[in-house]
RNA sequence: GCCAGCGUAGCUCAGAUGGUAGAGCAACUGAUUCGUAAUCAGUAGGUCCGGAGUUCAAUUCUCCGCGCUGGCUCCA
């Protein structure tokens, strides 16, 4: 077959022969053009046949997704060959391309310093600045294993043996030689937007058992414009930090003496945290669960028999009380079964929907806590739903419905994830395959995309994560719904059906916001600490340009507090303009200001913490607006919800 | 838990080859009565994360803790 690789019409016959007429074309005079005609969008992946029929090829090493993959996997092979140079004895492992960048993993005998990562990043530059091209080869298995062990590079030599196969791609740029399937850019000349940011540890294959070796991030793009605005990008997603917000607005904060990962709720946030879980309350009794409140403590025995102490224990706290040992609950599963058991359920009872506001604690490893994000005791809002097998379909689907108004009602897009048995678990193959089919049905039902994520389970049940972004974009989980046939079994939970006899009811243990201190964080980041104005601590706040207008100030909030509405008055001897600073730093959503014409007309005057001047309103108007804008629509199903107006 | 970095006033941050420290904002006091993001002046505020060691002398150097940050592993 003929293509014309930028210009040169070259016969090309197989995979390898592509690979080769590509890297030819390209490392000889190409290089401009390329970057010139770079505008088509088919990607060129030297590890696929060509199509047949295929008449041009375009390279594409743009801001496209494929071609930022591209750059930021040849960027890490530059940073490797920079480290080589500067680091001879140092053994390179995997570098891949991840989201924004990219990273390398290096066995090297002294940790890398973050003068270290300055000299390397100055080497990178010279290498690129020398635009030597990247050079595709393909070899025997016992040329390249005899190659990488003449270098000592023995990671590769473990590489190729778990890839298997008899032949190996090599790619080559100056000395450095590197195994990979590519493909890359022609030459290092392309890279032109780099950065290393971090050097972290990271085990080999990810297994906490084997070796540490030290890895490099870096952030890699098309061009240097591209990298300025990530990096911009990234100080703005600072500011909208939940830990830095809880600081500024006064919601919460930690204590080293008090002991790490336990938050402590300041008016304010404690405020926001009450109106969130009495907004969960009214909506679980809505739709048909019912409050229930178990202990913190629960004897050891009881742990053991729910498979807790043998598959859950180094995440438990323990405490022993006139000799007998009792475990500080790390979920709330046990409490709401026993109270299942303390009678005889009928099938006409099920399903029963157990919500609890649950305060858990976990002993999380020191190094993983992180904000509120990642926390030693936290509320889960947690259920249990024991229900016949014939009512799981929908009783996971109700659940997936409750979970889509929840997170459209914050307007978080989410991601659903599929995870299937662990090695450590409990129950029979044939339990955990039905389990996992109810949960594919179910979101295949209700139209939801989902991964599988093998292995990820609860040790006693698989499960469907739902994960929301933070600031940086990194993914936390929050909602699960987890479908368990095996605890029923364990604690012996039965009802009577229609024939008379006794059958076993599966649980589905579920949460919808997953904690409500990692909810409030990643919710905090997600409007940067402009909370809606349904769960703003202080909703308006009244606002005298002097002292002759308290009286007022005090009638109109009087007013506005009597409907309900959570309010202050401001009336400080400060300038107005002052005290708007303080309310718009504080992201009170309406400012009442009062002045004296306000006064005359019995009215304020509404400024809107996004700076907008609604002009003068009567006191009345304003309750009505602000009201108004307290009742969130649901984006799904036509519901509406004001917090005060709910039914009970 | 592991790797690396960090810990100075309530907050944000300066600072010294080892000689016990500053600024802005906030707080407090006084003056000022002022129209939509900062009125002026003054006062007070610190075991420089904790403990041990080296030293005539440690906030600074070393070690051990505690905590935080970014990763890894784990997870709501």
């Amino acid at each position: 077959m003929q293509v014309d690789i930028q210009g040169q019409t070259v016969e090309i016959e197989d995979q390898a022969s592509c690979a080769q007429a590509f890297s030819n074309a390209l490392s000889k005079k190409m290089m401009k053009q390329v970057v010139a005609a770079r505008l088509g969008d088919t990607v060129v992946d030297l590890t696929t046949t060509i199509p047949a029929g295929t008449t041009e090829i375009i390279p594409v090493f743009d801001a496209s997704p494929e071609g930022l993959d591209v750059i930021r996997h040849s960027t890490a092979h530059l940073m490797a060959e920079a480290v080589k140079r500067l680091y001879p004895e140092a053994k390179v492992t995997i570098g891949p391309a991840v989201d924004k960048g990219f990273y390398y993993d290096f066995d090297f005998d002294r940790p890398f310093t973050p003068e270290d990562l300055e000299s390397i990043e100055k080497e990178m530059v010279r290498i690129a600045g020398a635009n030597k091209p990247f050079e595709r080869k393909v070899v025997s298995k016992a040329e390249a294993v005899s190659l990488f062990k003449g270098m000592g590079e023995d990671y590769k030599v473990e590489i190729m043996d778990d890839l298997g196969g008899d032949e190996f791609s090599l790619y080559s740029n100056g000395d450095f030689v590197d195994l990979c399937r590519g493909p890359h850019v022609p030459a290092t000349g392309f890279l032109k937007a780099f950065k290393l940011t971090t050097v972290a540890g990271a085990y080999w294959r990810g297994d906490e058992k084997n070796r540490q070796l030290q890895r490099i991030y870096g952030t890699a793009w098309a061009n240097p414009k591209d990298l300025k605005k990530h990096l911009q990008q990234l100080e703005e997603a600072k500011k909208r930090d939940h830990r830095k917000l809880g600081t500024q607005l006064d919601l919460f904060s930690f204590h080293e003496e008090g002991g790490a990962g336990m938050t402590y709720w300041h008016p304010k946030g404690a405020l926001l945290r009450t109106i969130l879980e009495d907004f969960e309350r009214k909506e679980h009794l809505r739709r048909g669960y019912s409050i229930v409140q178990g202990p913190q403590l629960l004897k050891r025995e009881l742990w053991e028999k729910s498979g807790h102490y043998d598959n859950y224990r180094e995440n438990m706290y323990f405490t022993e009380i006139d000799n007998q040992a009792y475990g500080v609950k790390p979920m709330n599963c046990l409490a709401h079964m026993l109270i299942y058991k303390t009678r005889v359920r009928s099938y006409r009872d099920l399903p029963l929907r157990f919500f609890e506001l649950g305060v858990v604690h976990r002993h999380e490893k020191s190094g993983v806590l992180h904000g509120l994000l990642r926390v030693r005791q936290f509320t889960q809002d947690d259920a249990h739903l024991l229900c016949r097998p014939d009512q799981l379909q929908d009783e996971i689907i109700g659940i997936i419905d409750f979970v889509r108004d929840i997170m459209g009602l914050f307007d978080f897009t989410f991601e659903a994830e599929i995870s299937t048995r662990p090695e450590k678990s409990i129950g029979s193959d044939e339990d955990w395959d039905r389990a996992t089919d109810a949960l594919k049905n179910a979101l295949d039902k209700a139209g939801l995309s989902y991964d599988i994520n093998e292995g990820d389970g609860a040790f006693y049940g698989p499960k469907i994560d739902i994960a929301i972004k933070d600031a940086l974009d990194r993914k936390w989980q929050c909602a699960t719904i987890q479908c368990d046939f095996t605890l029923p079994e364990r604690f012996d939970l039965v009802y009577v059906g229609e024939d008379g006899a006794r059958h076993r009811p599966v649980m589905l243990h579920r949460v919808i916001l997953g904690s409500v201190e990692r909810f409030i964080g990643v919710l905090l980041e997600h409007c940067g600490g402009a909370l809606p104005t349904w769960l703003s601590p202080e909703q308006a706040r009244v606002l005298t340009v002097t002292s002759v207008h308290d009286e007022h100030a005090d009638t109109v909030a009087k007013h506005l507090a009597a409907a309900g509405i959570r309010v202050h008055a401001d009336k400080r001897n400060e300038k107005l303009g002052y005290k708007v600073r303080e309310a718009q730093l504080e992201k009170i959503p309406y400012m009442l200001v009062i002045g004296d014409s306000e006064v005359e007309a019995g009215g304020v005057n509404v400024r809107t913490r996004s700076g907008e001047n609604l002009g003068l309103k009567s006191p009345q108007e304003a309750v009505e607006m602000i009201l108004a804008d307290s009742t969130q629509p649901f984006k799904r199903g036509g519901m509406s919800y004001s917090f005060d107006a709910c039914p009970v």
